[in-house]
RNA sequence: GCGGGUGUAGCUCAGUGGUUAGAGCGCCUGACUGUGACUCAGGAAGUCGGGGGUUCAAGUCCCCUCAUCCGCCCCA
């Protein structure tokens, strides 16, 4: 093999596009009745709009962004996460004056960044995600979660957990993570000298370990939802009876602590068992800081971002794949009269919105039915020595066998009413 | 970035250091002079992931490398 796609990526093949496209249309008709508008962003941009934003000292600015120079000698980056540059167009382009609250969507864009592939992880995958812009009541972060949930739904996709916490604002954090740091101290002088840096640098992160002894010693460490300021706690206990009266099942789930730093205050993930040690399939949070670091005015946002692959592979581990779209009809000629009757006719159905193909290799009437079928028509429609004659065409449903004559006038009209 | 498993036909996989590398499925042709899916017969299809080494002899053993999968890390 020559060449193959790069190293955890992956190329989309036409047997299973139409699942992406399912799910991008599921997806866009969904946050419609949110009143969601989809934004296309570049697909890199300033590599400093992500190192503030995300954080210099992030997993993802410090080790996982594909991030090169241009020939005008400017530092760019691939996109590692879809909400920092819509937010920057979102300043850019004024989006604030057209009222708030800005309710903004991303469908399928390309995400970078550069880790060791396995199953569910690569280093291109696509998300899907919401922003809603300007607004701090935390029905704002329970609209989130509520369309986040409900994008699985209508992908077919059940038997997720959705995990919330608080990680409060930047005086709680810090108060917070000094209090981890002590508790934890005894443990992290026997610890690995990478691990120790990496649980010195972002304690919160100590939370999430799947190492035995860190979760022994930090099962008596303080709780950031002790640490919350009134403000805080009583955003995040409005959140959870909302979600409880919409009756989205969560679970309040302090190791959920997001890797990016422009998080304030309400965190959650979306997980599923389905995909072995990926079970991350959403994420978001609430940022109210975000703008105010790429410079623009204080504005309270909460948004979501979703892993399209992911999801698809839990879609498929639970048979809830949607149905792969047909192609109407295959036309069929037994002969040169035949064949030139195909292509007008194929033009005709054309023009009524029928899907129609044929061969073109001269193919016996036996290969042209069995091609038919290959290809998943729904209908062959032969064109025969006596149909030619008397200007009717055989319609055959390959599903069940069954065929019937008609006028060829009429074969439009006949396998549109068929396909409804 | 760390540790481990796996790479043989389009797909799923057999193959003890020893002739010209196989099977099932799929594909193409025919049996079938106007009909796919079933049956039968035939056919095409391989850089045994790539490179190097050991050996009289390597798909098989060793080293390197690439890809993928599992765990760690991190996340979607």
């Amino acid at each position: 093999m020559p060449y193959q796609a790069p190293r955890g990526t992956h190329d989309i093949l036409p047997s299973e596009i139409y699942r992406w496209q399912a799910a991008e249309q599921a997806f866009l008709r969904l946050v419609t009745q949110y009143g969601y508008r989809e934004i296309r962003t570049p697909i890199f941009e300033d590599t400093e709009l992500f190192v503030r934003t995300s954080g210099d000292t992030s997993e993802v600015v410090t080790k996982q962004m594909y991030s090169f120079k241009d020939k005008g000698d400017r530092d760019l980056t691939l996109k590692p996460e879809g909400t920092a540059p819509v937010m920057r167009a979102y300043l850019e382009h004024r989006l604030a004056g057209d009222g708030q609250p800005v309710r903004l969507c991303y469908v399928a864009t390309p995400v970078f960044r550069y880790e060791r592939p396995q199953k569910g992880r690569y280093r291109q995958h696509h998300q899907l995600g919401c922003e809603l812009i300007g607004v701090a009541s935390p029905e704002a972060d329970a609209e989130i979660i509520e369309i986040a949930v409900r994008t699985y739904q209508a992908l077919g996709i059940g038997s997720l957990q959705v995990k919330l916490n608080s990680i409060g604002r930047a005086a709680t954090r810090e108060a917070y993570r000094e209090a981890l740091l002590a508790h934890a101290q005894p443990v992290l002088k026997d610890m690995d000298p990478e691990d120790r840096a990496r649980a010195e640098r972002n304690p919160l992160r100590m939370l999430d370990s799947k190492d035995p002894v860190m979760i022994e010693a930090l099962q008596k460490a303080p709780k950031v939802l002790d640490y919350l300021e009134p403000e805080s706690k009583s955003t995040f206990d409005s959140l959870c009876s909302i979600l409880a009266e919409a009756e989205i099942p969560f679970v309040i789930s302090p190791e959920i602590v997001r890797g990016l730093d422009y998080y304030t205050d309400t965190v959650f993930e979306v997980h599923s068992t389905a995909l072995g040690a990926q079970t991350a399939l959403c994420g978001g949070g609430r940022y109210d800081g975000l703008l105010k670091a790429l410079g623009g005015p204080p504005t309270p946002s909460v948004g979501f971002g979703m892993g399209l692959e992911r999801a698809l592979l839990v879609q498929e581990s639970q048979g809830a794949l949607p149905t792969e779209p047909q192609v109407a009809a295959f036309l069929i000629a037994a002969d040169e009269a035949g064949r030139a009757r195909l292509r007008s006719l194929a033009a005709e159905l054309r023009t009524t919105g029928l899907a129609a193909t044929y061969d073109m290799d001269g193919r016996s009437l036996k290969a042209q039915i069995k091609l038919a079928d290959r290809i998943g028509a729904q209908y062959a429609v032969i064109l025969g020595e006596t149909e030619i004659a008397e200007q009717t065409a055989t319609v055959k449903e390959l599903l069940s066998g069954n065929q019937t004559v008609i006028p060829q006038s009429q074969l439009a009209q006949y396998l549109a009413k068929e396909d409804s």
